[in-house]
DNA sequence: TTGTAATAATTGATATATCAATTAAATTTT
DNA sequence: AAAATTTAATTGATATATCAATTATTACAA
């Protein structure tokens, strides 16, 4: 167990900075100049129109900096556009564009395949015992 | 299957994200002031005194760049000393010294702790197929 | 209603991640 | 041995992470 416990978050990292790295290169190779993360915060404000940033930031597991900075790219790649909420000025109204829609859906396809690849050889059963252990492991350090 | 297959890579990332800010959080409550990843670099150079940087990019899985201002920053924390390898001037001995030696020793303890925390009611079980899953992917994704 | 607190987003500073390019030194090839 | 290749480390550029501080706006409370 000492050993496991040590590893298991060296394995846990490692993994993910692999797949990130995995996925981030299928993307590349695919012609796609978007990366994972910016891809991420496009898919969830299509998924949530009226999102905030400060909600986007919840979701995505970022700062409300790096979302700021993120978003400023993503306009200034013309995928996003921002306005003042006249509702509450504090906010900001993001509107996803064609441009950035049509990159979305062409990526579908190669994020699936990626998960796919990232999953060869792993059962249903394991997979689900692996996610509970992660959310243990979320829920203790929360 | 499909649905898992999404989530379970938004689980890794997130535990591991939130791990490490629980980590350095209970690190810099008790007074260290070192990061994380300057901590597992001067731990490796301890458990290999003879390591090249690029060995030591492999082993704590950065970019030789990442590894080269990692150690910058150590040196002018007084943790770490450089100097060219007369056998081979490509490459730099690193030494570390007694500040450095002491503060890994003194945050070993709670490294501990924060894993125990972070594992708390995950049983020895569940641990290693969670595991096994992430060695799976790693091996995947390479 | 005016002052205070809370909220949303931005900005600054510093650390790390990633890729590309560069420098310096050693090794191999011809 | 000179030229080409490889290796080790550094540097530059850009993206993201994290914390702190700031600005603007709204909500609340005395």
């Amino acid at each position: 167990m000492e050993k496991l416990s040590n590893i298991i978050f060296y394995n846990i990292d490692y993994s993910i900075r692999l797949y990130r790295m995995f996925a981030q290169k299928k993307l590349r190779e695919n012609g796609f100049k978007i990366t994972i993360d910016q891809w991420l915060v496009i898919k969830c404000i299509l998924e949530n129109p009226t999102i905030t940033q400060h909600e986007l930031s919840e979701l995505v597991f970022k700062d409300n900096a790096s979302v700021t900075r993120i978003i400023d790219l993503l306009i200034k790649a013309g995928y996003l556009e921002k306005e003042t909420n006249p509702e509450d000025r504090r906010k900001q109204m993001l509107h996803v564009t064609e441009t950035g829609e049509a990159i979305i859906k062409n990526v579908h396809e190669v994020v699936l395949q990626n998960r796919s690849k990232a999953l060869n050889g792993i059962n249903q059963e394991e997979l689900e015992i692996a996610d509970t252990v992660l959310r243990k492991i979320i829920a203790n350090c929360k």
